[in-house]
DNA sequence: ATTATCTATAGATCTATAGATAATGC
DNA sequence: ATTATCTATAGATCTATAGATAATGC
């Protein structure tokens, strides 16, 4: 049964969609090509009608993901106060811990993804690029220049908390670290108080 | 062809350290245990003499991997003037960034540990606690009860820096993180001037 | 007529096991 | 006689493709 073009396209977002999700629950070799097409709701065989290749959903799911990054951290830090504040501690939530499918790609997938193509490399570079940036936007103005500087720091080390803090088999453990690096990023990058 | 019990063993701890060295580079899906086996001078089957299964090894070459981090973190600020900021200068040595074989188990694979057992999951909890143990050891005494608390955050701050810089296509980006993030962490945390 | 999707399968893996082989160590 | 290793293979994947099907859109 063929569907309408705009359907199709729906399908091929609903794909991407998808993958985004299942690859960083269970990691670009933890998910068969057949699995991503069921719970797309489509059938395995018409996956290569819409991409060329395994490897090159996994490029355009990076992109899709930290696209969705950068936007909800725009969304997360419009509204609030304390705008360094909010985002760290939503990033830095206890619900990461054990959901890591809505959750950072850098931080599920990055390891493996420094094992793939170049486009998939090129799709974490420009995320890096673009994630970096928002954080310098929040980071105090008196920093000047080195806020870029600044805003890598910060974005290596709650990427390296959640990293971590998943790795480890005590619950105990995992919420300390999370709750430790709040702690030390919000203290370093205070937020003005609020008006 | 039989060996002596002694040499059997040598060969169980050779397949243990060619292991821990290429699920670092390759990835614990990335390398198969007929390859591993060749790496070790040994062929596919004699694999289940030593081991229950794949998992068993990976939970071993875990293990196996930070014990050996340990031992160099300890040689390498041993020697040292400077030992914190010696430690960071080697964790964070451009070389890793080719060249995960030799480099941190964490920044290499706790994400894909993340989704593997919990005997593979306790590796990475012990390797936790005993790595920022020795951090510890090395930040200023005057923060007395907060060493623990800023060993976690440097720890992030480290694997953190090295996932990203290796997760992206641009090696001036790379080598970039790299310097900002040693940079960092050593003004955070200066050694005392050396004697 | 075109084309998005489906069914079926080729070809290449990979883990784990069964049974054979040959050197050690009682 | 015991046992570490080897050869060979079963059984279960997984990616990618070929050819059929059926609804869209000229």
């Amino acid at each position: 049964m063929k569907v309408s073009r705009e359907e199709a396209e729906a399908n091929h977002e609903r794909i991407i969609d998808a993958a985004s999700r299942l690859f960083r629950q269970k990691g670009f070799d933890g998910i068969s090509v057949a699995e991503l097409m069921t719970a797309a709701g489509l059938t395995h065989g018409g996956f290569y009608g819409h991409f060329k290749s395994k490897d090159d959903l996994v490029s355009l799911a990076v992109q899709h993901a930290l696209a969705r990054s950068g936007a909800a951290w725009t969304s997360i830090t419009g509204d609030a106060d304390k705008p360094f504040a909010a985002l760290i501690d939503r990033y830095l939530d206890e619900a990461k811990l054990a959901e890591p499918g809505p959750a950072c790609m850098f931080a599920a997938l990055a390891p493996e993804g420094s094992r793939r193509s170049g486009d998939v490399r090129r799709a974490f570079a420009d995320g890096f690029r673009s994630l970096t940036g928002i954080l310098a936007g929040l980071l105090p103005a008196a920093l000047r220049s080195r806020r870029r500087a600044a805003s890598i720091a910060v974005f290596s080390e709650m990427v390296g908390a959640l990293v971590l803090a998943r790795s480890v088999d005590d619950p105990d453990l995992a919420r300390e670290i999370l709750r430790i690096v709040k702690a030390d990023l919000k203290s370093r990058f205070p937020d003005k108080a609020a008006a």
